[in-house]
DNA sequence: CGGTATCTGTAGCACTCGCTACAAACGAGC
DNA sequence: GCTCGTTTGTAGCGAGTGCTACAGATACCG
């Protein structure tokens, strides 16, 4: 493990928990035990920095939903990975992607390409646990797509108004999606 | 008109179309032909100012949503409903609202207050038109929250990946919008 | 040992940030 | 005309930003 590694292992986990918008280098090194300087010695700048946190936020959620054993119905699955996602450990790897996501909206856009690939692997990696899961896998871009999306949204929701009765929509969108495997096409 | 609302509603323009996050007072003073000074002399501060600008962008989009005719069923409810946010006037206040959000999800929160007010008459509307449209009021809720969810979320990445098949997300939605105000509670 | 490439610390540059002190212009009411 | 409250302009403060120049430390390789 290089010190460069070491580094952006650490800088993960310090955006994890303040958040990737405000972040700015000095209070990032100090909380590092090292200095600016150094994390533009072995990131080049500090868009490559931020780059590589969200990828390596990105890694750690992708390796977690890669893990979960298929369920034994696109319902059951669609609830697992809810209930998975519900971690904090996961929320906050979400948030940060939603951060990233959320600062191309408009005018600059300094990560897309580290974002559009982020999610592109995440979604390959829904798509595949929805179909070890049982979905039919010629809708699994469909169910997938749906899926994301829902619990993305209902995500952020729930960090507005906590009180929100997000389980109950979870439920609704694993019964749609458990049509949507099973119906015609 | 006040010559503070002159300058909200040229801020609102101003960061619909440059973003929230990045928004600094002088080149946003610039662009309205004024100066930082009396930005802060007439919102106070910058806070104030941005959350002005957030209940503004909302207030736009409410706005077209009530003007939205009932549709014929709650099918077409969210089919129109997607057509309408996909204007780019609405579909700018939507992006800025999300980044508003974003904001609050990991560290500071300055805007927690006017993002949780604009959600929920967000969220007021929203019930309002689907009721309206035919839904059944005992599962308004849910059916708003589900839609609500899955539109923003579906939004969000399709900012990020332009190529996604969003129209078919949005008709497997709508068919499981109907679904449940059809069915049994 | 000497030389070389990798790493780190100090200091500082040029810039932008939100915000303010001070004073000048302005218009309405007496 | 004169005062008084509102609005605007100029200049600048203190702090924080990303980043760099320069020099020192360290470690590996001959």
């Amino acid at each position: 493990m290089t010190r460069r590694d070491t580094l952006a292992d650490a800088a993960t986990d310090y955006v994890l928990e303040h958040g990737l918008i405000g972040l700015s280098l000095r209070p990032l090194a100090a909380a590092l035990s090292t200095s600016d300087r150094m994390l533009v010695y072995h990131f080049g700048n500090r868009d490559s920095l931020v780059a590589e946190v969200i990828s390596r936020s990105n890694n750690r959620s992708v390796r977690v939903l890669r893990a979960l054993p298929p369920a034994r119905s696109v319902r059951r699955a669609v609830m697992a990975l809810w209930k998975s996602m519900s971690d904090p450990q996961l929320d906050r790897c979400q948030k940060v992607y939603t951060q990233a996501a959320a600062l191309g909206l408009l005018g600059q856009e300094p990560y897309r390409d580290v974002v559009q690939a982020t999610n592109s692997e995440w979604m390959r990696a829904l798509r595949d646990y929805l179909v070890a899961s049982g979905a039919d896998p010629r809708h699994a871009d469909r169910l997938s797509r749906l899926v994301d999306a829902t619990i993305s949204g209902l995500h952020l929701d729930l960090s507005v108004e906590p009180a929100s009765g997000a389980v109950r929509t979870v439920r609704d969108l694993a019964d749609a999606a458990q049509r949507i495997s099973d119906g015609p096409s």
